[in-house]
DNA sequence: CTCATCATTCTTGTATACAAGGAAACGCTC
DNA sequence: GAGCGTTTCCTTGTATACAAGAATGATGAG
């Protein structure tokens, strides 16, 4: 009944990072229901570990749980998710300037891995996105602040669903790769500054890039 | 609209705040035992929701649940604690970057209000300290952005027990009353990068400060 | 035909019983 | 007397039973 790998991991710990998974892929939109029981049922478990993981996915802000109404999968304003994703650029501009300035050999070498790794799949949009997600997290890495990385890591996978539609505009692919490129030439020269630069804008989502996320947005909500 | 309004809180939740009130004010010190039968008994509940509180306070980093071992106060490392100083410095600093730009007259009147209030209190630690809290939430609040402000939050409160041993030290209120002079002043006159340069040390723990952090955590830890 | 009110049903919230893994204490051997 | 194995007890983990608050559907009045 129990995995293998439960090495330090309690149940409801498992449980949480299968449903984080499921939030996270698009496999439960954001307004869906999470019934206990049929939860319990899916994971032959009984509803008392499948509430624990859910009261950790309300702290995770995954779900948000209504008392006496249940969970549903927590779903972003335009505002919020404009407001996370400013903080997310910051945080990753953080990262940069961390970066440039206390790189290892070891980090450069996992940094131009992942840049090349993109450009492997740069004309594949869903291989594209998991690599991206894999250069950043090298960036993150690389600070050597590993709880600015946690951090980081955490709002990404928060961002998830939303930065996956992002991709989908039009020549965003090919930009981003071009970003990446300066980003990691700037953080090979030591120039943290002009790397954060490059990042903020990179991450952030503004103009007519907003526009097309809130468009997104409402088709998912259609669902 | 999405604030934590106290009438619809579930009771883990309100365990929740209770035992992280505890930790923060530093009634339950790092590394202390979280029995959940003790716990149930004080609060008059079984251990049900007890453990759900509990599950709550290990993703926002306050416990620690070793699998079959029960849960603990988290106790941080030396080095993590720097970690997040340097995450929070560079928070409060975006925090003073936003408000510069947005600061409207309610932000503007709480703002002075706040630092008044410190002005009044800055003979007694204790009171500085939470009138310090105030003034820093002010600026969090004029950032605009409310997703940073409640990160914020989150970590100034996960700090909180760490922050508290700070201010011990001689001058550092005086210090810190004076540099909170020159913030408020930088972002009235709409100069945010001059607040964030005088923010980001404010808070940062470096030198002799870390030195003396250390110190204090090592008495923290012998009792 | 529409809306309101009440009964029924379904889901969540909590306590408790039981199972099983650690911790600790005891005794045993060397 | 010290170290190790065994046994006991204590704590956590999970399931289930029961209580109580929402949601739903039915029934009747306007």
């Amino acid at each position: 009944m129990m995995s293998d790998d439960a090495s330090a991991l309690s149940t409801a710990q498992r449980l949480r990072q299968e449903i984080e998974n499921d939030i996270a892929s698009g496999h439960l939109v954001p307004g869906e229901r999470l019934d206990e029981v049929t939860l319990a049922n899916r994971f032959h478990v009984s509803r008392t570990p499948i509430r624990e993981a859910l009261q950790q996915l309300a702290m995770a802000g995954m779900v948000e749980i209504r008392p006496r109404r249940g969970a549903v999968v927590a779903s972003l304003t335009p505002e919020r998710l404009y407001e996370m994703f400013e903080v997310m650029a910051e945080l990753e501009a953080m990262c940069c300037r961390l970066a440039a300035r206390r790189l290892g050999p070891s980090d450069a070498l996992a940094l131009e891995r992942a840049h090349r790794a993109c450009e492997a799949v740069r004309h594949d949009h869903d291989a594209y996105y998991r690599a991206n997600e894999m250069f950043h997290q090298a960036i993150y890495a690389a600070s050597g602040n590993t709880f600015l990385a946690e951090q980081a890591r955490l709002l990404q996978r928060r961002l998830q669903p939303y930065r996956r539609l992002q991709l989908r505009v039009r020549n965003r692919v090919q930009n981003s790769f071009s970003e990446h490129e300066r980003i990691l030439a700037a953080l090979m020269a030591g120039e943290g500054e002009e790397a954060a630069g490059i990042m903020r804008p990179h991450v952030q989502v503004q103009g007519e890039r907003f526009s097309d996320l809130i468009a997104s947005l409402k088709l998912l909500g259609a669902a």
